[in-house]
DNA sequence: ACGGCGATTATGTATATACATATTGAAACG
DNA sequence: CGTTTCAATATGTATATACATAATCGCCGT
């Protein structure tokens, strides 16, 4: 610890990625509950064997994300879990993950190209018939669940997406970039697990789940619908706005 | 800048927030276009007197919520706004009600006037301690229960809300007009219901239901913090919004 | 011309250090 | 016994430094 040392030294990631993965799970999981004093930064630097700065940085970001509560003189304590901030923006799961200081992995579940049924037509907003991809993801934060993802892409509107396998990367950082979207919809609400979802995310069937829904037009054309599926402790949308004025 | 000078020196805030904010507000108010390149870490550092140290952790900041784009060799970039926040229009629940043909009527539950506690002043986001005033309605579509409004008012700020009763009308329409709101956010998610939710909205216990925070700020003065839930049934929000550009 | 390779450059991450600031707990005092 | 003061402690923010890494530029040889 003396000298400088080679940076990355360690096998994966950087060292302050660590910590915060670390801490997060620990959290996460339940192993330091809500008002649980977290280790102090010295107590920390010897642990990882790091200088305090590195450690301050990680849990001043964890302190920031709403995870913990820093205190002067006292220390760092796990908050309630009521503000997991994350932010409606262009909902990019993998920022949000991110942002929480987690190790974000994507894992496709299904795909199916078909030929679009009245249920897919509705979902889209589509009049006539034609082909459509459905995919069915799973987002992770560490080793959790995180998110489920159930898409359906129209491929009369983005035909290329029908070449895509989406094995590692999820459709929607795929789509942006290439679709130039025109507009988009939300619409938001709860739902119990069913025992697909329940088995998915690992949690009981019947938890309460956030459900998040976007469809997004190309000039026009309908262009994907999106199904987001959240555990409910896992997520809290916001919003932040000001008055618009007439 | 040779020795370690004394923090804070300057006026208001840290270095760290200066930089931040006068960075955000540039590329905020237009002067540097997305795609323009801002100035170097080396630059920032002679300009603002201060060690690449500070510099870079609020550039990293910039990049983390995703104002900026950082390319080795190249430099940091203002990056192509992806997205808008969705604008939830401030819903008021009797247009709603009506809106699906269903007569709408209120009811108040409770009333209390007290000093705030600490949850309270987290809720509202008040430092010190003074009077508020905790109001618990339904609000009926027909005969059913369609959401339960838990609200907190600071009587700091609107002190005549002090002498109302809310017996009949809710608070939400009855702040709107006497104060004028300069700011809101929203927190939205998903939550099973409670005995005592399950109770007022007529469902069964453990019942996912979908929860809507709003804290509204007047001129930086905290006024009142809503909680609606809704039987996840009997509600889905919608938001439309577009690309800021492209 | 053109493709590869090394030097340069800007950012990324870490260290050790210094001093500020808020808060707590205990000692000193009226 | 209550209050005031002070020192200890943990976090907050800044500095200077060191080395890693990725991307670009320009040189060079074929």
């Amino acid at each position: 610890m003396s000298t400088v040392e080679t940076t990355d030294a360690d096998g994966g990631g950087s060292l302050h990625q660590r910590i915060l993965s670390d801490i997060s799970e620990k959290i996460m999981s339940g192993a330091w509950a809500p008002g649980h004093r977290i280790p102090f930064e010295h107590e920390l630097t010897t642990e990882y064997n790091c200088s305090r700065m590195t450690v301050n940085k990680a849990l001043s970001q964890l302190a920031k994300a709403g995870l913990i509560e820093r205190r002067r003189r006292s220390g760092s304590f796990v908050r309630q879990p009521q503000s997991q901030a994350a932010v409606l923006e262009l909902h990019d799961i993998r920022i949000e993950v991110e942002a929480l200081g987690l190790p974000y992995r994507y894992e496709r579940l299904k795909r199916l190209k078909r030929r679009s049924n009245a249920e897919d037509r509705m979902l889209l907003g589509l009049s006539a018939a034609g082909s459509v991809l459905w995919v069915e993801g799973l987002h992770f934060a560490g080793e959790r669940p995180f998110a489920l993802e159930q898409r359906l892409i129209n491929l009369s509107a983005v035909p290329e997406a029908g070449d895509e396998e989406f094995r590692e990367i999820a459709a929607g950082p795929w789509l942006i970039g290439r679709v130039p979207w025109s507009e988009a919809e939300h619409r938001i609400r709860a739902m119990a697990a069913d025992e697909t979802v329940a088995d998915a995310l690992d949690i009981d069937p019947g938890a309460p789940c956030l459900v998040v829904e976007r469809r997004t037009w190309s000039a026009e054309h309908p262009v994907t619908h999106v199904r987001f599926i959240y555990p409910a402790e896992s997520h809290t949308l916001v919003a932040r706005f000001t008055p618009s004025q007439g």
